[in-house]
DNA sequence: CCTTAATCGAGACGGTACGTCCTGTCTTGTT
DNA sequence: AACAAGACAGGACGTACCGTCTCGATTAAGG
């Protein structure tokens, strides 16, 4: 038997409440009775879906309206690259910076949490860059074998100026890792 | 000044128990009426030297018993930074790594904290490198022109790691980040 | 009436889980969730037939395999009392007592309900006794012309003693009661 | 070592509130969210003083403002008992009558409750009728040995009444009442 | 030497959020 | 219609910390 099946737009509201209240309030403001109340619903209901503010946060990112990825395709590593280095950097200087920070206090107490929040999040974006790579290969422009530690010369900057110096993000340091990581991918 | 001055015996205590309990039960469970009650001092007395959690957290990690950072000084660029690479990582999977994410949790929350961590914790292993590319470029050995932006390619992945994957700081990956950092060096 | 006639057998599923948890829990671990639920029936199903926990009890007493009541006639009025005061204390001492104090927690809060049980369960235990003080009057044992209030001489201190001292309802302080009672019964 | 001492004025203001509620919402409207709030504590400061509900109701009633019972003196068992028995009886239809079904709530639920409600509630007021009829006894007046059965003739009714019918307790059903004891007194 | 003032541990204070439980209503699919 | 199942908004439960505030008792420095 089944009973009475989950009011999606519940699910939904919550969500959207969670993303606000972070926007509004910051995540140390955001409580799990905060986003009942602004969303309407009963601590109950939100409890069923999520077991934790970090739950709640992690899927509303996933199922955030899918940010396009720019996927860039000049010929040119350098070119492609500072695309996407760029857009990321961009995005995080702007609005998804106080979601990404809100995550990393999960991450950091909670070793599950950091795991999903890798799969769920990170690797998407990786992925992007993965596919940038590989074409470069292709025409001979990246030499050096892992695209995942190149990757993680990229992202690994990113994220820790997201944590110590987030204005840090500018377009010109966009550019500078860019062109570091172009010539580490020739590098053998 | 009159009146009773305050027991530095207290102020140690306190930092000890701080840091004793963040290892114990991690930051997430480590709350000022902990740090007090295990450390046999009043909250008050906590609250007198302490604004916040992250306040003791961050002056107990500077009043820690300083880790001598390595200072290599082998003739090549590559050796000197394997050698002080493969100690911050080891550093980090072993005993460090509670302590810096303890610090990134309240960092992502406060820019204030964040900006104040940045100098007290950052900066002087920051230097350690410092030291180690000016060494370079004398030789000849580094011709990028940016210090920092070396520094940001080794400690970016490397906190990027303790977020989301604390097991991957071992050795090969230091080797790994530190060759790449080297060609990047010469790029220019 | 149209559509699926109620099952019968889900009321008196009800009605015996009510019973049988008051038992075990008392009526304050007593819930409507839990009666749904120890009794197989969904909750919507209690509340088409009882409006409260209350409601479910009274009926469930009322249906309860209802006990004989003595009905004594030796000829004499203290003994026949005595008979019938005894049975009311021993039942109460016994099984009886967890109910009837489930009973005045909501007759305490509610006065209608306190009216409906003063009709549904106390009365035909009223009953009895009139009977007996009605034949003791035509023998000319009893003088005094109200029944009701003798059956409160009675009744008010069983029901004080099993609110603050239920092990006080024993065959001598029956006796006591009923030998008191005798005397009024005679004393206009 | 002491720390700070309790504020009286909080333990006051948390008696008084949990009267006001019971008077105003009956003892199911109040609850210990509603003491606390309505007397300006925190739920920790009214827990740290009471552990539930009844034990609050029960210190409010024992320190309510001591009402004074009559003391009559007339030379007549009966004068001197209808004066206090209708004072009871009075008090109960009027104010107390709110404060005695919560305390039924709670007794009849627990039988610790029960027991130190009787203690401190119930053994102040027998003790006024124990006087009338010790001195009763004295006159010659009364012969029958037990005033304790004699008060439960006298109580017994009246919590009865207070459970299914409090507009029974009436000065005319105090007059019966009285009477008829007057006569139990005498019937040995 | 004796105030005076800041310290000490202890713990009460008003708050806020936690995560759980129950209330009474409703919405599923099934009978 | 009734049925079992279970989601729904709401609200109280009792607990844990927050940061502040008395307490009585040390412990120096300054008069």
């Amino acid at each position: 038997m089944k009973g009475r099946p989950r009011d999606p737009a519940v699910g939904a509201a919550i969500r959207q409440a969670a993303l606000d209240l972070v926007k509004e309030l910051g995540y140390r403001g955001t409580t799990m009775e905060g986003i009942a109340h602004r969303s309407g619903a009963s601590k109950q209901a939100v409890y069923r879906r999520y077991s934790s503010k970090g739950d709640v946060l992690l899927d509303a990112l996933d199922s955030l309206a899918r940010e396009t990825f720019p996927e860039p395709d000049s010929g040119s590593l350098h070119d492609d690259l500072l695309v996407l280095v760029r857009a990321s950097f961009a995005a995080h200087r702007n609005y998804r910076g106080a979601f990404s920070q809100a995550l990393v206090v999960e991450a950091a107490q909670e070793p599950a949490f950091a795991q999903r929040a890798a799969e769920l999040v990170l690797e998407p974006r990786r992925q992007a860059f993965h596919v940038i790579f590989n074409r470069a290969r292709e025409r001979g422009e990246a030499t050096y074998p892992n695209n995942d530690e190149l990757i993680d010369l990229i992202l690994g900057p990113m994220w820790y100026a997201l944590l110590f110096d987030l204005d840090k993000l500018t377009d010109s340091y966009a550019e500078s890792i860019t062109r570091v990581v172009v010539a580490a991918a020739r590098s053998i």
